[in-house]
DNA sequence: CGTCTAGTTGAATCGCATCAACAAGCGTGG
DNA sequence: CCACGCTTGTTGATGCGATTCAACTAGACG
């Protein structure tokens, strides 16, 4: 039943009323389908009686950690919803380089960005096991205008993506390769959260070098920016497991002192205990 | 009529058919009001018998250079089309710092950024004197349900929002300056080209510090990355006045050589004519 | 056990920011 | 009318921060 790489099926992913007792496949592990009232719930809209007493069904898809969900140039015609697991999505430039665009997890979409196209402009890749569920475009669009709430969320959640990508263009624009792994790291931090998972210690399910392209830095910045970070003790890191120390003080991180400046406090600073770095904000 | 400055009006902006009899006031110039259908083809959207029958009519409003279309926490509901005009949208940090987000002109919506989160998190200014149509976002919603093309057409511009800004964003991680430089003049040229100026000719409308906010530089790396291509002859620069000499060199350059590579090359290419530097592709 | 990938760390280089001086345009007001 | 302040743009000198290149370690895996 499960289609588990590449080739999704085309076609059959809505069963209608005649087919509905493909429910019997159901259990907690594993799960097949969802109705659109629990596809609500993941996207944490009211769901009202009548999005209760919708029957369509959507198809649950597993992918390896590696598999690809959606490739470059793919046609469009379903949306996914991440029901568990980790992933990044990708932009290929003309060379074939990579640029990580982001890391959708749980009650993220993927492919609002290739709507208005008709075909995928990124790739979208599974970074460990993950459970997707599929949503035919199309019958979104029609549900969507049975439903309000489900069409308000929709453009709220279009809206929210926009959003996301501009404070990305900020930091891209205008933050230190410090204040960029300190943001990034408080991202994951309140995502795991939201999730119900610890705030403050976590694995990095991304290596360096995905960390580097998301932030537009080098695997070796973000290497010695997290060794930085963990030698102010900021952060606690060892390999992929990370230990967020000090939250208020990565949320307010412009700049790491630069080496001279290091050198002329260390003497001041050796006795008054905690030093302060890096907690001068710096404008621009 | 018209309210000049921030002071929106925030009723009546919609007119119902009693009203109807306001469109005694149209003419191309100074234009008070328009049809669905109007807007329908302002977004290049196809437009329906229905979409034409449809009567309810859209204010404008003009603002002069320098006025705020809206401010940064003001409360959300309507939507902005542009229909003549230059604008920036701006975010603003934690110290009032500008980064600009965008320049929109004609046939570009504002605030769909706003919609998750009930205000305005950004700041839209007029560069110019403009018309835009106001778009009570309510409004909007109740006629996407009765359009299905308005609602699709909606979807779509998101999306292209969206696209939009992940190519921002990879610009900004990965290239050079000269490269955003080029881009960014590439992009207005085809902007400009779609709304019927000249493709190769035209006029800066923001300064040169406020290309270094959009693309992540400072406003003398903008300066010197214009004089640096003037000289190579691929643009022709004086002041705010562009013309683009050699689109495909600019579309395809990466890098500009190094001085060193430069000091290298010189007598090398002195015979040769036209020197091919910055073409060589230059991976990541 | 060797191979491959991921990660860390050091040294040298380069690209862009920063600081500063200066020119040009432009409206204001004596 | 020119003097004046103010904004915008250009260009040079210098320094910092991130990249680049390179060496090395630690796991994972067959």
């Amino acid at each position: 039943m499960l289609s588990p790489a590449n080739s999704l099926p085309t076609s059959g992913s809505i069963l209608n009323n005649e087919t509905i007792q493909a429910r019997a496949n159901w259990g907690n592990q594993g799960k097949l389908w969802s109705t659109l009232a629990e596809i609500g719930e993941f996207l944490h809209i009211p769901v009202s009686p009548a999005m209760h007493a919708e029957t369509t069904l959507f198809q649950h898809v597993h992918y390896k950690a590696g598999q690809r969900i959606h490739t470059l140039g793919q046609e469009f015609d379903t949306l996914y919803l991440v029901n568990c697991g980790f992933l990044k999505t990708v932009l290929l430039d003309e060379f074939g380089h990579e640029q990580v665009l982001h890391f959708p997890m749980k009650g993220d979409v993927l492919g609002i960005d290739s709507i208005h196209v008709g075909h995928h402009s990124s790739e979208a890749i599974a970074l460990s096991d993950c459970d997707v569920i599929l949503i035919p475009y199309k019958s979104m669009v029609v549900l969507s205008r049975q439903h309000e709430e489900l069409e308000h969320a929709l453009f709220s959640l279009m809206s929210r993506e926009l959003a996301r990508e501009q404070t990305m263009v900020t930091m891209l624009g205008a933050l230190s390769a410090e204040a960029r792994v300190s943001r990034f790291l408080l991202s994951l931090s309140e995502r795991f959260s939201c999730l119900g998972y610890s705030r403050n210690v976590f694995n990095l399910r991304m290596t360096r070098n995905e960390i580097g392209s998301y932030l537009g830095l080098t695997l070796e910045t973000v290497s010695r920016t997290l060794s930085a970070l963990n030698e102010l003790g900021l952060i606690s890191v060892n390999q992929r497991r990370i230990c967020i120390n000090d939250a208020s003080a990565l949320k307010s991180l412009r700049k790491l002192p630069s080496n001279k400046a290091k050198e002329k406090l260390t003497e001041c600073l050796q006795s008054s205990g905690i030093a302060n770095w890096g907690l001068t904000p710096v404008l621009n």
